[in-house]
DNA sequence: ACGAGTATGGAAAACGTTGCTCAGCATAGA
DNA sequence: TCTATGCTGAGCAACGTTTTCCATACTCGT
């Protein structure tokens, strides 16, 4: 009923050729002659033969990559990811992902079932572990480390150069004459992730560059976290103030849309009343409704990027890392808009 | 520098018993005393020990669970992998996605990895593959199919009732004074397909129910696909009928931000000159400007079900499969009012 | 014709686990 | 006392690959 799979075994035995030769046919190593390469592709191709990854990852590699992502929810990653899988189109690779739910536990626990499931390498987006964990985690198995600034021995970094991108949209607000543009941030309190963490970036990124138009004195930040209630909360504490702020700077895209909520409540519009930028131009900033001014960060070069660097560490693990740094561009759409033009 | 694993040779020795004393301890399998399961526990604590999973899967189980989804953005896709991770959090089984970008080729190729990697089950999330090849998966690994109706001797499936969801809406539309009720659906030809996949199932619960309310005479439906642009287009051939239809049901969320657009471009909006409803209430289906009137599918029980189902099947592969069917809600919010409230 | 060097293909030993078989040793029953 | 019966734990052969040699069979220059 159920057959027993073709091995190697069969597929030599098939081709009159021993394992050894099948195998190197199968890794394209060196020592098999054009003519016996033809023998085998044909046995393979007969039998329907496909290698075990399983029995392969104990000598060899898995021709696996694992992809840590923090949260389905947010479309950034699914950029990313798309990165990812193109660069990796011609090899043998396949990309296997994981969900870690933002915590920390959680995340340690996958990390772990990557490498016990010997894959190859893997790829970290914007993970919460401490240095010393990730470390630990890229002396194991090859490793990538996306979305999280500092720099490592042991590990590549592909990071968007959030700094900068804050600063875009700080432009932009005082380019339309805006002068109290207030700001939501993730709160963060340990002293590594204000170094390392996107967040603590732009946050600083907004500060240095409303210094740099002269507004210091208007620098106005309410620190709650990167959720749609976040930013409902951080809204309501930024619309109570006295004068109110005429633009929001969120920190991430979904920040916005519960900017969206505390603005509806207050019987406030973007941008008729207060204009309202996001960051990282998900999919749905672009829909008609929500129209949402934000910052592009190229989540498909940086996953191209990612994926690259990590088939050069598989190839060469003592190779010294290397730090990319993309920049991110500003998408104009219609929540921000000059201060006072509403009804 | 880079330290060797620990294997179970070294916790054997440490503990001074039989690797087949640990294995069996790891297992919880029968036949080892307390004494020796307490040395053993004691031994991988203090070595850090981490069984193979590689190894395992040469002879055993893996204890990985696979699930294919066929696009990362559907953020209703999320809600069915909590529901799973949820299901299976006490378990020792561990999730590995891989997103297969809708296309039947791509899908193939990731089934096919997960069996090469010997995965212990997979839940194959509304595939697109043929009931042939859906059969031939199953028959190689335990296989749960969730989202698309039909049935199988050799899989389990899970899915929404589709048909009662599209009854759901029509139902809302006409009772809020709706007659000219359009629908969108997506375009499909394979006579398999038209009997199996939810899309279709709408579209019959669409006319159904039209038919139901006597409106027979009204139905109205534009095949483009399930896509913003094919929401764009499909809106456009129906805004151009005369009369103009009052309400239009878009057989997905995505769907219904196409013809946000193909409306914009009319100069038109919603709800005030055409009522609008989508299905899947995904994430941003809740948004502040966008509000849609949609229907719950219920991801997380159908998540939640799947697991269950599978770790059954894990259990007994020779058990009758089952078919769980959910029943979907309407969720109402502010894309849908009564015909002709507009200014 | 001969030796050195170079392709080519194979035998066999890993890799880390599990499952089968069996030995040892109590304990209980006769 | 002797045998039957459980129970524990050990030894060893899988599982399906890769990898490290090693043995050939060529090729080429002398």
């Amino acid at each position: 009923m159920v057959s027993r799979r073709i091995t190697i075994v069969d597929v030599a035995r098939h081709a009159g050729v021993s394992t050894t030769a099948v195998s190197k046919v199968l890794r394209n190593a060196y020592g098999a002659s054009p003519e016996m390469q033809a023998k085998v592709r044909a046995a393979i191709q007969e039998l329907g033969y496909r290698p075990s990854a399983a029995a392969r990852g104990l000598r060899g590699q898995t021709y696996t990559i694992g992809v840590l992502l923090p949260d389905l929810r947010n479309p950034f990653f699914a950029d990313i990811l798309d990165g990812i899988a193109e660069r990796l189109g011609g090899t043998d690779y396949q990309v296997l992902m994981a969900s870690s739910g933002n915590d920390q536990q959680g995340e340690a626990r996958l990390t772990e079932a990557m490498i016990d499931r010997s894959m190859d390498g893997v790829v970290l987006i914007a993970p919460v572990a401490s240095p010393r964990r990730l470390q630990s985690v890229a002396r194991t198995v090859p490793t990538v480390v996306v979305g999280r600034h500092g720099h490592s021995p042991d590990y590549d970094t592909v990071t968007d150069d959030d700094f900068s991108g804050a600063a875009l949209v700080v432009d932009h607000l005082v380019g339309l004459g805006h002068r109290r543009i207030a700001h939501i941030e993730h709160l963060e309190t340990d002293a590594v992730r204000l170094r390392e963490m996107p967040n603590a970036r732009r946050a600083d990124g907004y500060r240095h560059a409303m210094r740099a138009h002269g507004l210091g004195d208007q620098i106005d930040i309410a620190a709650t976290s990167y959720t749609r209630e976040g930013g409902y909360a951080g809204a309501r504490e930024l619309l109570s103030r006295e004068p109110r702020p005429t633009a929001i700077f969120a920190g991430a895209d979904i920040v916005a849309m519960g900017v969206f909520d505390a603005l509806a409540e207050a019987g406030l519009s973007a941008p008729a009343d207060v204009s309202l930028a996001g960051y990282d131009d998900t999919t749905f900033a672009s829909f008609g409704p929500i129209s949402l001014t934000t910052v592009d960060q190229a989540g498909h070069q940086m996953g191209g990027q990612a994926a690259r660097l990590l088939l050069e560490r598989i190839g060469d693990r003592g190779r010294p890392t290397s730090q990319v740094r993309l920049s991110p561009a500003l998408v104009t759409r219609g929540t921000t808009a000059a201060p006072g033009a509403g009804p």
